[in-house]
DNA sequence: TAGATTGTTAATCGATTAACAATC
DNA sequence: TAGATTGTTAATCGATTAACAATC
């Protein structure tokens, strides 16, 4: 009996519940209940109960969620409990801004390398990562049974290096390339696509300066 | 007669769109029907036609869309059209990263300064942005009409430098710290949770072996 | 036991897809 | 005119919220 699909909405929510409840874990609360977890959050306590429920019971009537034990579970979900070998392809400052975040290894996900194509860049070492050659990449990748790429390179690079991996047998691309990759159903390609956030702020922003001036244009007609 | 409210689902793809009649445009492809683009973004014909639909007819019957035009117009929505004024706040990889990033000023985002604690950032400039002391920055913020500010700073600081924000005018926080923030409803914030993107990631290469696994026990099963 | 709170079913709401008349 | 394709209405699908019996 295969699982029954979980849907993107939910794996969406499953972070932003243990970043909440490893929060509370710090802060020594032991049990919260999910009205309790709602109005933090600002979700429904509706949701949240529905969310856990796709994987488990883990709560317990008339007590709430116990906080240690939802969060080591959710981590468990998320695949956070295992080791996730990691390689960041392109030395630039993201690439760098990436393997200087130290709270990733908590979790997990170990830097094994970084690569570049420039030449004063490779040989480099960041945080203890040696920056190499993109052409010893695939030799690399096998022997260090490397699951995830983060892919921090010009989107003009992009599909090739993606094409190189995935041959290589990565498992996923972390794609800060401005550009959509086409890759096999079994390899993951989860986008973080700056300019695009940073596009919908602005309309964000423009919106709201939209409406207020239309508001103000409304009362001034009503003088 | 305010607006009627478009909803988020329809924001998160405009910048998508853009991207493609940005590339169509590059390639000099003048005019595209909502099937033929459906096709190239993998999305469906109605939902294109759907989402346009939201801010006005951009097409014409038995024609398509006119690429140069339909791309201007999306410009317009997202505001991209308009200037904004940003400054970064933590001088760090990732706050290099945005620094350097030369796109954002094609699109109307203009990085105005940046800001850090640290004294041995302090007076550095980038791409001839200079370095300030966070110090200067509601002075900053008045006196250049900072629209935007970029929050890549660690969590413990964010919700402090928030407030000041806030209270210094500014009109949205592009937030890659690992918290959420509060704010006053007409602030705008854009959260770049990279470590949650980093777990949706590493739950879909789970999940795809967890499912391999399943299916490699089950035909062990049938034989 | 009484009170609290879950897990789960049912109701509602919203988003996506399908269909087609309008029209270029 | 005939063919193509939009804009838009209607149908479907999925996600969220509400409600409440089960139970700790």
């Amino acid at each position: 009996m295969s699982e029954k699909e979980i849907s993107k909405a939910v794996i969406t929510r499953l972070p932003r519940y243990y970043r909440y409840l490893g929060e509370l874990l710090e802060d020594g609360v032991e049990r919260i209940s999910s009205n309790d977890l709602s109005v933090r959050m600002k979700v429904t306590a509706s949701q949240i109960r529905q969310d856990l429920n796709n994987f488990g019971g883990f709560g317990q009537q008339g007590y709430g969620y116990n906080v240690k034990y939802l969060y080591a579970e959710i981590g468990k979900i998320l695949g956070i409990d295992r080791q996730h070998n990691i390689i960041i392809i392109g030395a630039g400052n993201l690439g760098q801004a990436i393997a200087n975040y130290a709270n990733f290894e908590k979790r997990g996900f170990l830097i094994k390398g970084m690569f570049d194509i420039n030449p004063r860049l490779i040989g480099l070492v960041v945080r203890g990562i040696e920056i190499r050659s993109v052409d010893d990449l695939e030799q690399f990748v096998k022997d260090n049974d490397v699951q995830i790429a983060a892919l921090t390179i010009p989107k003009t690079k992009a599909p090739e290096i993606a094409d190189r991996l995935v041959k290589a047998g990565i498992k996923a691309i972390w794609n800060f390339a401005h550009t959509d990759l086409s890759v096999p159903e079994d390899v993951v390609v989860e986008n973080v696509h700056l300019s695009e956030s940073l596009m919908r702020l602005s309309y964000r922003v423009c919106s709201i300066q939209d409406s207020e001036e239309e508001r103000n244009r409304q009362s001034e007609i009503m003088e």
